[in-house]
DNA sequence: TTCGTATATCGTAAATGAACGATTAATAAA
DNA sequence: TTTATTAATCGTTCATTTACGATATACGAA
């Protein structure tokens, strides 16, 4: 995502960045499998149920370094949480972004 | 959207897909905007209510050209549909698609 | 300590994206 | 016919993305 920021249009506002912060990460096929993936894996509950960097690189087809810039992504735009334990990254799912990102769109519609 | 398409992973579906080509189309504030203009304009009326190019480069700060490649990557995810006029184009909201993308992060989430 | 495992990060190549001015094509107005 | 307007497209420049292997770090186990 690369934006002018020098001239802003009087139209574009703070929700529409937000907006397409988070669309942007949705915006690769593994990005949105990876969320999918760690929605089926655990409905907000403890760690056991939590899903960790080597289980996705064993889930998909790429190499360890590019699932891990992904979640990077995901992590950035504020999607996925992370919480560390011995050398096991274990990854959740923000359900609450992502509903407050249906929000957004259900805000544009009507 | 840059996809590596020769190995696929078992996981991905073709909903991802799907997700992401809306999602790509949403990734930029300017597009959220855009997007955003023609739901608040049009209420899925006639064309009398709808928008014209011209419309959209008054409205943002940007090169006729680039407001130009916006909607073209709009109207190529289906979220814009276009009907001509003399030499007007007129721009409408997919809004069913747009429903549809709500949807499947319904989906998702539950 | 040494070895293996787990992850993040670096560096890189190729592809794509963003923004613009200039050009083109098509119609309307003069 | 000439001129102006609308909007798509071309060509260019520069930034970012994607994917990978290699490296670095950190911890646990042997």
């Amino acid at each position: 995502m690369r934006i002018r920021t020098e001239i802003s249009s009087q139209y574009i506002e703070e929700s529409d960045y937000e907006m397409a912060k988070v669309a942007n990460a949705l915006s690769h096929p593994v990005r949105v499998a990876l969320v999918r993936y760690l929605a089926e894996k655990n409905g907000g509950r403890g760690l056991d149920n939590v899903t960790c960097n080597k289980d996705l690189v064993n889930m998909f087809d790429y190499s360890q370094s590019t699932i891990s810039q992904h979640v990077k992504i995901l992590k950035e735009a504020g999607l996925f949480v992370t919480e560390q334990k011995d050398t096991f990254t274990y990854y959740q799912l923000n359900d609450g972004l992502l509903r407050s990102f249906s929000n957004m769109i259900g805000k544009i519609r009507r």
